[in-house]
DNA sequence: ACGTTTGTGGGTAAAAGTGGGTAGAATTCC
DNA sequence: GGAATTCTACCCACTTTTACCCACAAACGT
């Protein structure tokens, strides 16, 4: 096994919480995920726009790992360097304080429509923070395609290990 | 983990702020970006003229290595030292003072077609300083190209760490 | 039941961002 | 060459924002 992968084993997240946001837009990381995440991340999260209407919380190491792709794109390409740059510019490192809180920065909170509640997803090696309402909504419409979802299942588990 | 790798996570820049250029050219630079810059560089970066209608700031150390690369180019190609002589003309060393401010030189607040207000924004291992309206035109030009933005993330992110 | 952990609220000192003054260096002009 | 002028690095001042701390009630585990 090699070092990389060792590392990666504590960063495992998983289940749904639900928290509120304080008035200065601090929130609470649910203590099972703190303990989940790597010391070797130093409390901190890079917290990025979802591909979905969501938050995305990454342990600083997947970041990394993220950022060296980014990094090996041809920078002289005009196309490559909007890739590069429309997720870079929304992500922001999140050290959480010792109440197990992090600050989010106010972009991120317009982009995924939160208000006071919010839904707090483990996605195994990342985390999702959502508006209530809008994770329903995505749950609905996704709950006609569950043939589509087998499918998915299909595709996964038969790789080979 | 190879020792180049290594000196780039220092070297990481992220998020997007908005900051004001006062009366003497002066312009902040937010402090997670000189946290993030590697003390090596002596608080300094190389500015210079983007590919991209915008300011290029790097750290010091990352400048060193696109210039060892002009080096490595032919020096009898005429198009090779046109190619040189376009980078290095406008490249100027820029150290921030106590107050954490850089002094833009006129030729590129000139080129970035920068009033008052600028974006700032992070791109891994350098940094771009953005008049708000051509960042917002330049992002409009690649809004209809988002097929192949995804083609991009199929192509890095399908590829073994 | 009781001590401990967890989630939430809020106060305060420090840091960040912005504006401006000034003295010495560099430049210009007679 | 020397005086006048511009430039620039450095400093001080002010406002806003952030980081850090204390507090407390609810939930949890034993």
């Amino acid at each position: 096994m090699r070092a990389n992968d060792l590392e990666t084993i504590g960063n495992s997240f998983t289940g749904s919480y639900s928290y509120t946001l304080d008035a200065k837009g601090r929130i609470n990381i649910p203590a099972k995920m703190r303990k989940a995440l790597n010391p070797a991340n130093d409390r901190t999260f890079m917290a990025t726009r979802g591909a979905d209407p969501c938050i995305v919380l990454y342990p600083v190491e997947v970041w990394q790992q993220i950022a060296a792709k980014l990094l090996s794109l041809n920078k002289r390409r005009a196309l490559h360097r909007h890739y590069t740059r429309n997720i870079a510019r929304y992500a922001e490192a999140l050290q959480y304080d010792h109440q197990g809180r992090i600050a989010l920065p106010a972009g991120l909170i317009d982009y995924a429509g939160i208000g006071k509640n919010v839904k707090i997803v483990g996605m195994i090696d990342h985390i999702e923070i959502w508006e209530p309402e809008r994770l329903e909504e995505s749950d609905n419409q996704y709950a006609d395609q569950l043939d589509d979802l087998d499918t998915i299942s299909d595709e996964i588990f038969s790789l080979p290990l």
